[in-house]
Formats: C-alpha cells, structure tokens, sequence
DNA sequence: CAGCATGACTGAAGCGCTTCAGTCATGCCA
DNA sequence: TGGCATGACTGAAGCGCTTCAGTCATGCTG
C-alpha cells in the first residue's frame, strides 16, 4: 500500500521531463501532440529522456481536461450486461458501435441498466465520455435525463426521437407485420405471440390488457403492435392470441414462455416472437412436448442472429441490418462530437428471411 | 454547430453556482461531496439554485484530475468485439466483472484488440482508468508494456503471471486432461483437436509441430497440451492426432474445421474441442457429413456454457465457473485500487459434465 | 544591408475540481 | 467571565496538461 501511493506521488509528470531535457512544459506536450512544432532531433531527445525517466506520455485525464474532451463514447444500456451479452443481437450492434469508434481513436465506455432500465443517472453524471449512445432504454428512462442535465450529445438506437438526439432505428412494426403476413398466407389462424420485455420490472408471465398499453420498450411495442395488428385486420382478434412476456430475451425465458404458449387450448399452430433468442426456446419447447418444427407448430423470430441458420430447423426470421445499426450509431456519435447537427433519423430495412422453422398449415 | 460551442462554453461550473449562491467554491463541492461539512439547509439552497442553473454535478474529468482516480476499470481484449461478444464465455465472465466494479461505481472501459493480439499500446496509454483487467491476451503483448509504464495495477485472467499483478485463472491443463481421459476410458483410439487461436495472426487451417510451440495464449496452450499429453501418455502419439486451428471461438469456424477433422483418415471416433462453440460448429459438421453424434463420433467441449445444456445433442464439456471468474477479477480490480497487494492467485475448479455428446465406441 | 518571413521554443493563462489548513462566530463549562 | 471545543465556511494551493500569443535567432530577398 505504501508502496503503491509512493509509487502514484513519484510519477513523473511533463515538467519532470522538461526539467531534465531543460526545455519548457509546451515544448514536451508539443513533443507528444504537435511533432511540427520542433526540430525532430529535440523531439527525440525529449521522447528518449521521457522513457529513460519512466514517462508513458501525457496523463489523459488531466489532456481531457485541458482539451475538454475525453475521447470515449459512453454506452447505456437498458439491462445488466448479462442479459446483455447473452443476446447475440446486442452483441453484434455493440461490434458494429466499437469498431467504429475505435477506428477513430475513441474508447468505449459501458454503463449497464438496472431494474429501472437503464443506468441509474448517477452513473451517467459521473461518467467519462463526451457523448452517449442509449439502446433501446424505455421511454423516458431517467438516464435520459441525466444525459440532458450535462448537455451531451445523444445517439439513441431503437428509441423514439428525444429533441436534439441523432436517432437510429429499424422498421419493428413492417418486420413483425412482414412475419405475421407470411404465416397468414400460409393458412394459419391460432398463433401465440412471446415478446420480450414489455416494462422494465423484470415480470415474466402471460400479458393482460393493460400491461400491453403504454409500453415503454420501443421494440417491443412496434414489434407486439406489428404481430397483433396485421393479425387483427386478417380478422385474428387479439383477445385470442395469447401473449407471454419474458423479462428478457434468452433462450431459457423462451422455452418458458413457449411451454405455457403451446399448452393453452385450442393450441397455436405458429408462435410469433421478438427475437430469435425466444424463438430457439420455443423450438426447444416443442421438443419437450414432443411436438415437431415446423409441421405441428410453425416458429417465426426477430433479428436473423447468424445462429438462426444453424438451429434445429433453420429458423425463419425477420432479419435486421444488425451490424450496420451499430456502425451508423458510431458515426452519428462521432459526427455529433465533431460538432454536426443530428441529421435525420437513419432508418434501416427489414426483410422476411424463409427457413424451416414454418410451413402451410396443414 | 456554433451553437453547441455555445453551450459548451456556457456551461456553468462549481464557481458559476458558489457565486450565484454567495458561497466558495470549497462549499459548493461540499454540497455534493461532503454532505456532513455544510448545513443542511445551505445545502439544500446550493443543490436548488444548482438545478435552476443547469449545473449537472461536478465535472467528472475535473474531478478525476484533482482526486486522481478516474473510478473506471479497464478490460482489456484479444480481438476485436466481433470476436468477443461470439463467445458466450467472455460475455460471462464480463457480466460477472461489469456487476462487481459497477457496485463500487466503478465504470468499465473496454479495449479491444486488434490483430496484434491484444488492445494496442496506445490505446492504452490513453484510457482513462486507474487499473486494468487482462483478458486472455497473448504472453507479452505489447499492451503490457504499456500498463506497467502508465504504473497501473493489473489483474490478469487466464495468463501467466506478471510482476505486480493480480490473477485469477482456472486450471484449464487439468480439465482438458480429464476430458481427453474420460474419451479414452471409453474406448476411443483414434481423436481429432480442434482448437482455438494458438497464435493471434489470424489464421486457421491444420496445425503444423512448429506452429504448435511457443503458443502465446495460456488457454489454448494449456488445453491443446492437456488433450495431446493425456493421450500420449496412454499412448495415442500426437503425431496420429490431427489438430485444426481456429483464428477464432465461434460455431461457424468450428464447422469448418470439424469438417476437415471428420475427412481425416481414419476418421476420429472423438472430437476434443477447445470450447463450446467450437463444439457445436463439430455438431453441424457431423449432421452435414451425415454422421450421427454420439454414435458415429463423440464430442467434447470446453467452458459449459448454459447453451450447451440444450444443444442438440446436449454437450459434454469441461465445466469452469465462468461468472465467479469475473467476479473474482472484479474484487480482485477493486482491491488493488485500494491500495492491497496482489494476493496469491486464484484457482478456479473445473470438472467434466458428462451429456449426451459422447458415447463408447461401438 | 535593411526588412521580413520563418522556424523553434517559451510563459502564462486557463481547464473545473478537491482538499486542507485556517478563520470566525457560537455555545458550553467551570 | 475566560477558555476552549465545535460547527460552518473559506482561501489558496494544487492535480497535469494544452494552447496561444509572443520572443528571438536565423536565413532569405531585393
């Protein structure tokens, strides 16, 4: 411990370097930022010394200072990072987001959500990054506010627009409605819906009424609203599709829910769901009740993770330009931070992908 | 544009707020910090009057700069977050670390790697943390160099001891070995390695004896040798044991690899995979082949991810506590920060958990 | 050779905050 | 009433860096 602090106290700092080389403090800061502005035989003479004394370059807090910039871009998200590694979906966009900003030298910086979801704004007042990017909090998380109260700069991803925030997004609503087209055509009339996470209280079970009002997911919203009404206008009344809410969007939730789903009376012959990840679950379900994929129940998901190639039946899906979310939202967050005006929203397409996890109702 | 400099410049600081309350500074920064300093109602007049100016807090690099401590925990990749957020193991343990430091509101900064095998030193030298966590980079990547020249402490996972840092790993020798015991048990002869990157050039393809010494990455040589060592000590000489190297840890690269394993001649009765995703790409390799699992080839993984419990068929694998291990490289980050010393590593147990993926040889 | 552009380097003013040694009433005890 | 502990607040010294307006030789032009 002593050691530690003695080694913290002793770190050489830019004047320490410019004592040695007998220079002043501009002209190492200039050695390390501004090559240009001296003769490159001082500059190596400087850059020598630095090493010799154990100097690894300026500090970069005291730089953000300086420079009022802190080169990192914060991410909120709505849940823990459990729940968000474990969606491959997330994971993809978050690439996407990182390779982005890493190009350009920025760092990443992750505040994960909790039971309100989103980061408490604690987090977000306390955290180093000159501009935020939100995916998918709830409507008017408080982190939101938090953002606001420090005047930075907001991408927000599968949200609804927030005044001065640049905004990508994809078509939820056409893609669920593109998947419940399908199965109709197909000839099917019982479905089941299995939806994530409608509010953030961390509930799972089957979905009354007013839990479907004022939902404050975004995604899951348009996605419900998208399977429900494309049913509702081929004349599926709503109140007879039965919905379950998984708290999250995993694997197990979904076989849960697709249990309950395929017990009810009369059974669906087609499960709609929010995500691949729920749609696995219930081709595992029909497993375990000895059911086949897809002639006795049809399964459609929601994103097109690569997985969805490979399961057991290749899933049929709504697939979404994952990747190209995130690195649209790294370049939203960069041009922002360069001082640009939030363009207009970026929409992105969705398309209906055919696998083997549907068939015509037999 | 203008207008967000505007803003910027506008911004009001801890003096802004002390000369509108006809305070000092010092107070002001009580106010927020050191609640038991002021009174309560002169404290509840700087917060109000604080709000009704927009001030959001103290600024969260200043304040780093004057207490020097940015309150962020650095992670520290292999790859690129593609590559991360594919493996479910890493998606783990970082929950468990992510949950740890964001307790102590501690905020994680991740860095991830490029083709050198780790985050390069740069991007170290300027991330705005006050430790460090390592994650299975390669022995001596350069991004070691530039943690020890910053002075920050380090804990490393799943890697060699460094001087001054902290570890946490698990006993991945001894669990390949059991795996690699348990097949021969059962009567296998003829096996097949699939492994992970053994060096981070990125490339995949069979590997050749010289490309399997001096391997860089801990786990990969520690797996790699406890699978080959077990089986030539029982007499399975390494050289009748194809081995295929994956740049990565995904299903897709273990498909193809399995690929190649499985058209060996003879083909191996036994497949030992380095993980878990590896494995289940061996899975759709063999129902591409036409090859039953378990009763034409058996298969093993590495990690027990909750995936494997539902893969078809559910996988045997060498269980290590992933969650704990991000836990314990949490606590262990947090107690450097506070001045410990780097206690004595911690080992994590592993053990086989014996599914439906293998089988004795008929 | 005067005049001037150029290159190389410096001084000092911040950036916004924390912290610690004080200062100054106040109230209490003997 | 003197002495002193206590609570409330302040002044000023940093934290380590960037940046911009200079300063000062130097060499080039006409």
């Amino acid at each position: 411990m002593l050691s530690v602090d003695a080694d913290r106290r002793r770190r050489p700092t830019l004047d320490t370097v410019a004592a040695a080389v007998g220079v002043s403090r501009a002209t190492v800061s200039n050695a390390y930022n501004r090559p240009d502005q001296l003769s490159s035989s001082l500059r190596e003479r400087i850059l020598e010394t630095a090493r010799s004394l154990g100097y690894a370059g300026p500090d970069p807090v005291a730089r953000s200072l300086a420079t009022r910039s802190s080169a990192a871009v914060g991410f909120m998200l709505p849940q823990g990072l459990s729940g968000a590694f474990s969606d491959p979906a997330l994971s993809i966009v978050l690439d996407g987001l990182a390779s982005t900003v890493d190009g350009h030298d920025h760092s990443l910086v992750l505040m994960p959500g909790d039971s309100t979801g989103g980061p408490r704004p604690s987090i977000v007042a306390r955290a180093q990054a000159d501009v935020m990017v939100a995916y998918s909090l709830p409507d008017s998380a408080p982190a939101f506010d938090a953002v606001a109260a420090r005047g930075l700069p907001l991408v927000v991803i599968d949200q609804p627009v927030l005044p001065g925030s640049a905004r990508v997004e994809v078509q939820d609503f056409l893609g669920a409605s593109l998947a419940a087209s399908f199965l109709l055509d197909q000839g099917h009339s019982r479905f089941g819906v299995l939806t994530f996470a409608l509010h953030p209280d961390g509930v799972s079970g089957p979905v009354s009424a007013d839990r479907r009002s004022a939902v404050p997911f975004r995604v899951s919203r348009d996605r419900l609203g998208g399977y429900l009404d494309t049913l509702a206008k081929a004349g599926v009344k709503p109140d007879n599709v039965p919905v379950w809410e998984a708290r999250g969007s995993d694997r197990e939730l979904g076989r849960l829910g697709a249990r309950w789903l395929l017990t009810r009376t009369p059974r669906p012959s087609a499960l709609l769901c929010a995500s691949d990840q729920l749609a696995f679950g219930c081709l595992q379900a029909a497993r375990d009740l000895g059911l086949t994929v897809p002639s006795d129940v049809s399964v459609v998901g929601f994103d097109d993770v690569p997985e969805a190639a490979y399961s057991d039946p290749p899933l049929t899906t709504v697939r979404q330009p994952l990747a190209d979310k995130g690195r649209r939202a790294g370049e939203l967050a960069l041009k922002l931070l360069a001082g640009g005006r939030p363009p207009r929203p970026t929409r992105l397409d969705v398309s209906l992908v055919q696998r083997a996890s549907t068939a015509p109702r037999t």
